[in-house]
DNA sequence: TTAGGGTTAG
C-alpha cells in the first residue's frame, strides 16, 4: 500500500495497534511487572527487626506526644514506613544508639511543640497560629540540613546520614497525624499540608536533580511513596492507641493521608522523575556490579525492586491515568515523555523490546497523547539495527508507513544505519537511492524527498568499509567532498575501508590528505583528542592485526612527529598486539605510558585486558615447550592481574574470562583454580554497599559465577579438563544461558566423548517450537528456548560423523537439513569443509547413496559460498575423486554431480599426489598464509620507546 | 526525545 505525499499531511488520527510477531503486546499497559518485580523475601525474621524497630522509632518520638501513651506494639505500619527504621537497626549498638539520641534529640525539642500543640484545645488554635506551624517548620528546616552532601560517597555510604531526611519526614508526617487528632480547622490543616508537601518536594527535587545517582533516585523514591501511600496503608487492627484532647479513642492510622491536592504529586515532580529514571547515568552505569534497581511505589506493604525503565513506565502511566498527580485540569501529554521510556527501554536490551512496544501503545491508545512520530520510530530502529534484527527493522518501517509517519532525515538515516548493521548495504542503499529520488520518479511512495546529509554518506560509508569495498566507498567519497559534506568521520570511516581491505598505502595517503584541522592546546604544544585519532587506531590496529607490527609502532611514530596523542584505544590495540607478539617488556613499558595520561581508571582496565589476552594468546600449547611457555604467560597474567588491583583499576568480566581461558589451556587444565579466581574476585571487587539503596548484585552483571561469560569461559575450561559434570553445573548457574553458551557446553561434551549429552543439551534447549512461540520465556530455565547457530550444528555435525557409523550419519544428515529448513540457517564454508572432509576421509570404501547425496548437497550448498582463491575448486575435485571410486551410482541421475565429474579441471597436483596427501592436508587448505615468519621488531619498538624517552632497556621487567 | 567513526571478549 502506497500512500500519497499528500496523504501524509494530515494524517489520520486512527492508530492501528502495533501487533506483529508476538513483539506488539496487546496486553500492554498493565500496571504489574511480575517478571520484573522482584519481592523482597521477608522472612519472620525480617519482620521481628522491623517491628522492633518501629516501636523504637515510634516509642521515641510519641514519648513526647502524649506520656501514658499505650502500646504500639500492635500496630501494623507498612513496611514502607519503617524501612528507614528498619536500617538503623542494622548498625552495631553504640552506632544505633547515637543514631537514634541524634534523632531523640532532635525530637524531644521539635516534638515537644507538637505536644503542645496536641494539647491545646481548638479553641485556642483559630486565636492564632497554632504551634504546629512552628513545628513544620523547624522540622523543614531540619531537612534541609540532612539534605547537605547529597548524592556524594560519603553521604551514601552514611546509613546515619543517609537515613536521616525519610526519618525528618516521617516525623512531620507523624507531628501532623498527632495534631490532626484535636481536630483543627481546615485552614491550617491546608497550611500544614502545605508546609509538608513543600519540604517534600525540597527533597525530591534534590533527589531527582543531575547528576543523577541511583542512591538519590531511591531515596527520592522512598519519598514520593511516602506522600503517596503511606498515608492510606494498613489499618491498626481497631485498637484506640492514641487518645485525643477529649480522651476519645480514635480509630486511625498512626499517619494519615495529607488534604487534597497534597496527597498527590506534582505533575512536574512527575516529569523530573521520569527524567532521572531514562537518564543514562542510572541505566548504564556499567562500571557498578550493583544490579540497576529501584524501588517501586506500591499501594501494598511489599518492598518491589524494578528496572528503572520499568519505573519510569509506571510513572507514564500515572501521567496518562492522572493517578496521584496533581493538577487541576488534564494537561496535554508530550511525546518527550513517551520517547524517553521509549528510549530507555530500547537502548537496554533485545529482550527489553516488548517493552518498548508497550511504550509506543500506551500513546497510541491514549487519546490526549501526541500521534506517534518519527522520532519514536526512529528511537526503534536504532535498537532493532542494533540487533541486527532485519525482520523488525523492516516491521517498523512498515507500520510507520501505516501509522502515516512521515519520515525525516533522522528516520531515514536511522533505517540507512539499520539496515547497514544488518549486514544489507545493497538495502541501504537503495534507501537512499529512493530517498534521494524526486517523487514523481518513486518505485515506492512512502519515502518523501530527503537530503542526504554527512550522516547519510558516512553510514553507507561504514557498511562499504564493513565489507572493505574500498573502491565504491572511495567513489561514494568523491560525491561526498563534491557537495561539501566531508567531514573527519567521513576521513576516518574511508580509512578503516582502505584498512579493512589491507590497503595500508591508500590508507595512509587518506588520512594525510584529509586530516582535520585542530586546534593546539597552546599550554604543552599537544593536540588533545585530535579528530582522526580514530584513523590512526585504525591503521596502527590494521598493522599489527595483519603482522606488521613495526608498521605498527611506525604509525605510533608517525602520530608522535604530528602531534596525535594516542588514547586509550590506540594503547589498547598496540599493548594487545606486543603482547600477541610476546614483546611483554615493551608492551609493559606501552601500558606504562598509558597511565601517564592521567585517564580514569576505569578506561585503563581494557589497556589490561589487551595484554593479558595478548599474553595468553599462544597456541602452541600442544608440545612440552609450548606447555612451559604457557605455564609462564598465565604467572605473568596472574601477576598483571594483581597489579590491576594494586593500583586500583579494577578487572572486569572480559579481565577474568581471558584468564579462566589461559588458566583452561594450562595441561592439566587448571579448571579450580579458575573457578577459585571468579569467587576470590567476586568477592573482593563487590562495592562497598551502603544505605541499602544501592541493591546488592544478585544478578550477575558482574564478576560472579553465574555471568554468563565467565560461565562460559569456565565451561570450557571444563571441556578441556575432562569434566562434562562441572561444565553442566557452569552452565545451569547462568540464568539466560545465549547460544554462545549453548555451543561451549555442547563442545565440551563432545571433547569429553559425551555425544550422548550434547544431544541432550541440544533438544533440551533447542526447539523451534517454544523458540517460535512468542511466550516470553525468563522465568522457568526448563522454558528457555536458544536459537542455534551454525556452530552448534558444526559442533555437533562433526561429532556424529567423526563416530562413522551408519546412524550417526543418518542423525547428521538429518541435522543438516533442519538446520537449513526449520531455522533458515545457512551452513559457512568452515561446516561445508567439516562435512566434506569427514565424509571423504575414509575414501570411497563404504560410501553408499545416502553419503553421496549429502556431500553433493553440501559440496552444491558450498557453491554459493565466498572461498578463498579456488578453494572451492579443490573441494570439488576431492568429492569428485571419492565419486569416482565409489560404488554407489546414484550421483549419475544428479545434475550437478554430472557436471561435475565431466568438468575438466584437472589439478596438478592432485594428479600427481593422489587422495591421501589431499585427505591429510585438507584442514590446511583454508588457512590461506603460511607466512608466520618471525620478525625482528625490537628495534623499531625501541626506537619508539626511546622517542617517549624511555631508553632504559633494563628497567626491571622480565624478558620473557 | 531521534541519526554516523576506533579497542579488549566468545
Amino acid at each position: 500500500m502506497a500512500l500519497s505525499l499528500d496523504h501524509q499531511h494530515h494524517r489520520p488520527r486512527r492508530r492501528n495497534t502495533l501487533i506483529h510477531s508476538g513483539l506488539y503486546d496487546s496486553t500492554e499497559d498493565r500496571d504489574e511487572h511480575e517478571n520484573e518485580s522482584r519481592s523482597k523475601g521477608r522472612t519472620s525474621h525480617h519482620r521481628v527487626l522491623k517491628s522492633s524497630a518501629v516501636i523504637i522509632l515510634m516509642c521515641l518520638s510519641l514519648l513526647h506526644v502524649s506520656s501514658g501513651l499505650g502500646t504500639l506494639q500492635n500496630h501494623k505500619l507498612s513496611s514502607r514506613h519503617i524501612s528507614f527504621a528498619n536500617k538503623a537497626t542494622t548498625l552495631p549498638p553504640q552506632k544505633s544508639l547515637s543514631s537514634h539520641s541524634s534523632t531523640r534529640r532532635f525530637s524531644s525539642s521539635k516534638l515537644h511543640a507538637s505536644r503542645q500543640s496536641s494539647s491545646l484545645d481548638s479553641r485556642q488554635m483559630t486565636k492564632s497560629q497554632p504551634p504546629i506551624i512552628t513545628t513544620l517548620n523547624q522540622q523543614t528546616e531540619a531537612l534541609r540540613q540532612s539534605l547537605d552532601g547529597i548524592g556524594s560517597s560519603d553521604f551514601d555510604q552514611d546509613p546515619e546520614a543517609s537515613l536521616r531526611p525519610i526519618t525528618i519526614m516521617t516525623e512531620m508526617l507523624i507531628s501532623y497525624a498527632n495534631w490532626i487528632s484535636t481536630d483543627p480547622s481546615s485552614t491550617f490543616k491546608l497550611k500544614a499540608c502545605e508546609i509538608i508537601d513543600a519540604a517534600f518536594r525540597n527533597v525530591t527535587n534534590r533527589c531527582f536533580a543531575k547528576p543523577y545517582r541511583l542512591s538519590k533516585v531511591n531515596l527520592g523514591m522512598e519519598v514520593l511513596q511516602l506522600q503517596l501511600h503511606s498515608c492510606v496503608g494498613a489499618p491498626l487492627n481497631g485498637s484506640s492507641e492514641i487518645v485525643n484532647g477529649n480522651g476519645d479513642d480514635v480509630d486511625r492510622n498512626v499517619l494519615i493521608p495529607l488534604e487534597a491536592p497534597y496527597n498527590s504529586i506534582p505533575r512536574g515532580t512527575w516529569l523530573k522523575v521520569l527524567r532521572a529514571l531514562t537518564s543514562n547515568d542510572i541505566n548504564s552505569s556499567r562500571s557498578s556490579s550493583t544490579l540497576r534497581s529501584v524501588k517501586a511505589i506500591t499501594s501494598s506493604d511489599d518492598e518491589q525492586w524494578i528496572t528503572p525503565s520499568n519505573a519510569a513506565f509506571r510513572i507514564l502511566q500515572r501521567l496518562v491515568t492522572g493517578k496521584g498527580v496533581r493538577t487541576a485540569q488534564q494537561m496535554a501529554l508530550d511525546e518527550r515523555d513517551f520517547n524517553m521510556v521509549l528510549h530507555a527501554y530500547a537502548a537496554l536490551s533485545q529482550n527489553q523490546m516488548h517493552s518498548a512496544h508497550r511504550v509506543m501503545a500506551l500513546q497510541e491508545r491514549t487519546t490526549h497523547a501526541p500521534p506517534l512520530s518519527a522520532v519514536a520510530y526512529s528511537i526503534l530502529l536504532k535498537a532493532y539495527g542494533r540487533w541486527k534484527d532485519i525482520k523488525n527493522v523492516e516491521m517498523s518501517i512498515l507500520h510507520a508507513q501505516r501509522n502515516s509517519v512521515v519520515p525525516d532525515i533522522v528516520m531515514a538515516n536511522t533505517v540507512v544505519d539499520a539496515y547497514v548493521n544488518c549486514g544489507d548495504v545493497d538495502k541501504a542503499r537503495e534507501i537512499f537511492q529512493i530517498m534521494t529520488e524526486e517523487s514523481d520518479a518513486k518505485g515506492d511512495a512512502y519515502w518523501p524527498l530527503l537530503r542526504p546529509n554527512s550522516r547519510t554518506f558516512n553510514t553507507i560509508l561504514k557498511g562499504m568499509a564493513e565489507i572493505g569495498d574500498v573502491n565504491e566507498a572511495m567513489e561514494l567519497s568523491k560525491i561526498v567532498e563534491s557537495k561539501g559534506l566531508w567531514d573527519h568521520i567521513t576521513t576516518n570511516t574511508l580509512v578503516k575501508a582502505a584498512v579493512t581491505a589491507e590497503e595500508f598505502e591508500m590508507a595512509e595517503d587518506i588520512l594525510s590528505m584529509h586530516t582535520a584541522s585542530f586546534s593546539v592546546d597552546t599550554a604543552n604544544g599537544r593536540h588533545v583528542n585530535h579528530p582522526n585519532i580514530e584513523a590512526y587506531t585504525e591503521l596502527v590496529n590494521g598493522y599489527a592485526k595483519a603482522g606488521h607490527l613495526d608498521k605498527g609502532l611506525g604509525m605510533m611514530q608517525l602520530m608522535r612527529k604530528r602531534g596525535v596523542e594516542p588514547n586509550e584505544y590506540t594503547y589498547t590495540c598496540i599493548v594487545g598486539a606486543l603482547a600477541r607478539s610476546n614483546k611483554v617488556r615493551q608492551a609493559k613499558k606501552m601500558i606504562e605510558y598509558a597511565l601517564n595520561l592521567n585517564l580514569p581508571r576505569k578506561k585503563l582496565t581494557p589497556i589490561y585486558n589487551a595484554f593479558i589476552s595478548g599474553l595468553l594468546s599462544d597456541n602452541w600449547s600442544d608440545n612440552v615447550e609450548g606447555q612451559a611457555s604457557h605455564a609462564a604467560s598465565v604467572i605473568d597474567a596472574l601477576s598483571m592481574l594483581q597489579e590491576m588491583q594494586d593500583l586500583n583499576i579494577r578487572p572486569n568480566v572480559v579481565t577474568v574470562s581471558v584468564v579462566i581461558d589461559g588458566l583452561g589451556r594450562c595441561n592439566p587444565p587448571r579448571c579450580n583454580d579458575a573457578k577459585d579466581l571468579v569467587q576470590h574476585l567476586e568477592f573482593t571487587s563487590r562495592p562497598k554497599s551502603g544505605t541499602g539503596y544501592t541493591r546488592p548484585d544478585v544478578n550477575a552483571r558482574g564478576i560472579s559465577l553465574s555471568n554468563r561469560k565467565i560461565a562460559t569461559a569456565l565451561i570450557r575450561a571444563y571441556g578441556r579438563g575432562n569434566d562434562v559434570e562441572s561444565a553442566m553445573k557452569a552452565f545451569r548457574r547462568i540464568s539466560v544461558p545465549d547460544v554462545v553458551a549453548l555451543n561451549t557446553l555442547i563442545d565440551a561434551c563432545c571433547r569429553c566423548d559425551q555425544l550422548k549429552i550434547a544431544l541432550e543439551v541440544f533438544g533440551k534447549y533447542v526447539s523451534f517450537e517454544r523458540w517460535n512461540s512468542d511466550i516470553p520465556t525468563i522465568d522457568s530455565a526448563d522454558d528457555i528456548a536458544i536459537k542455534p547457530d551454525v556452530v552448534t550444528y558444526t559442533t555437533l555435525i562433526s561429532s556424529l560423523l567423526q563416530l562413522k557409523s551408519k546412524a550417526a550419519t543418518k542423525r547428521a544428515i538429518k541435522m543438516y537439513r533442519d538446520m537449513k529448513q526449520t531455522w533458515m540457517i545457512y551452513p559457512d564454508t568452515f561446516l561445508v569443509d567439516t562435512i566434506l572432509s569427514a565424509m571423504i576421509s575414509s575414501g570411497p570404501i563404504g560410501f553408499n547413496d545416502d553419503d553421496v547425496r549429502f556431500t553433493l548437497t553440501v559440496l552444491r550448498d558450498g557453491e554459493f559460498l565466498e572461498w578463498e582463491g579456488r578453494q572451492y575448486e579443490r573441494r570439488k575435485r576431492a568429492v569428485r575423486a571419492i565419486l569416482v571410486g565409489c560404488s554407489s551410482e546414484v550421483w549419475k541421475n544428479d545434475e550437478f554431480a554430472y557436471g561435475l565429474m565431466n568438468e575438466d579441471t584437472e589439478d596438478p597436483l592432485f594428479k600427481k599426489k593422489g587422495w591421501n596427501e589431499i585427505d591429510s592436508g585438507f584442514r590446511l587448505w583454508g588457512s590461506g598464509d603460511g607466512n608466520f615468519a618471525e620478525q625482528e621488531e625490537n628495534t623499531s619498538v625501541d626506537s619508539f620507546l626511546a622517542s617517549k624517552g624511555w631508553n632504559d632497556m633494563n628497567s626491571g621487567f622480565r624478558l620473557l
